[in-house]
DNA sequence: TAAGCTATTGGCCGCGCGACCAATAAGGCT
DNA sequence: AGCCTTATTGGTCGCGCGGCCAATAGCTTA
């Protein structure tokens, strides 16, 4: 990237160098895992000297724990912007949909690694912890928005907005427990099954929350 | 444990060390987590140099599989004895009943943190990997083994026993990924999640699941 | 009892890591 | 213009790791 044979200095104002650090760290996270988030690895992608790095995190576990909150919140924003929570102009099913439908999807598989990267380096970084829970929370609220929604317009059937929330995230993370693992023979009994979880639980037809408007399509 | 101050060596049936070694790296990766397996931990608990670790397991992730394989085995087991697959003679019920309570309680945290750290893990280690998936299989193999007798019972009505064994696991795998970063506002609609789904998907009457004979006490 | 096989030792190597620190130069200030 | 703050360098330190190997000593066999 930043290439930087000679000896130059490129001196910059310490809250720019910061964010870039940050988000150096966040792209290394997300793509090749947190653990491979190094003072040496991230100077190397930023062209600077590791010290420097650690001169703005002197512990390196707290450079881990915000590169992780700022991918989390950067894929959350992409997976269900906050905008569209509230008032949404095509509806709450329209936003449910599509918010399935692109984290069912293997474009999002980087997130779901990195999520269980972060539930399980949790056992180990108290800082990273603190921050994993926030987020969880933070994503759960989001639905929870969307749900609550959904029952206003009297099209979700629900008596816990918050409860479904939970539940309908503890479903994607279970079929997501999978992205490194997956085996050709689970496949097909859990694709369906996130999608058909979330119209029981919010008392929707079947197929409801099929993506795009293929509902009417394939059952006579 | 084995205590070795001074210079006496034991020696051991090759066999039979690299027994030990195996179980000692369970053991370690079960309480641990499995990055703490390395040469020298190991070598410590069992009161012998790591050289000999080495010996037995000239490439460490080797080792790291079979701990994982040996302790997931081992949990199994306890979790639902293969004896109680076939023919059970309390009936299909009454053993999905009991692995369901068993897998919830916090007694078996432990199961559910190495799992998430061999799925994780399972990114880097192409060893791992491969033991992980059979692992992943096996288990859900057992559970379709119990629905399967259950329908032979005509207790359960379930078109596809693989598939709702998937499902199910899937449920249990979700609310399992929070162990390390578990909040209190996520607990409650969380606790009976599992068993609810599991009773849909078996087309079961509602809170058939419940531990022990409780089925009927709180609805009159 | 003596010999031989090999399980086990003890020690070494290079690696990447986090962390520290004095010296240096970039860029805003007067 | 020169000064002065401080962002940045370049290097060092100790650590635990996996991997490797010659020497040693325990057990079994002849």
């Amino acid at each position: 990237m930043t290439s930087r044979g000679g000896g130059k200095r490129t001196r910059k104002a310490p809250e720019e160098r910061r964010d870039e650090i940050v988000a150096a760290a966040a792209r290394i996270g997300l793509i090749e895992g947190l653990e491979r988030i190094t003072l040496r690895r991230v100077a190397d992608d930023l062209g600077v000297r590791s010290g420097l790095v650690g001169h703005y995190f002197p512990a390196v576990e707290d450079l881990v724990a915000e590169a992780f909150t700022s991918a989390a919140l950067g894929e959350l924003d992409a997976l269900l912007p906050e905008e569209s929570t509230d008032r949404a102009p095509d509806g709450a099913v329209h936003v449910l949909r599509g918010f399935l439908a692109r984290m069912s999807g293997t474009a999002f598989d980087d997130v779901s690694r990195l999520w269980l990267n972060a539930r399980h380096l949790s056992r180990y970084r108290p800082v990273l912890h603190e921050r994993v829970v926030r987020q969880e929370l933070l994503w759960c609220r989001r639905v929870e928005r969307v749900i609550a929604s959904g029952v206003e317009e009297g099209v979700f059937r629900c008596e816990d907005p918050w409860g479904s929330a939970v539940r309908v995230m503890a479903a994607i993370d279970g079929t997501n427990s999978y992205t490194n693992t997956s085996a050709p023979q689970r496949s097909a009994p859990l694709t369906a099954m996130v999608r058909t979880f979330a119209e029981v639980e919010l008392g929707l037809a079947r197929d409801a929350l099929l993506p795009q408007g293929v509902e009417a399509a394939g059952s006579p």
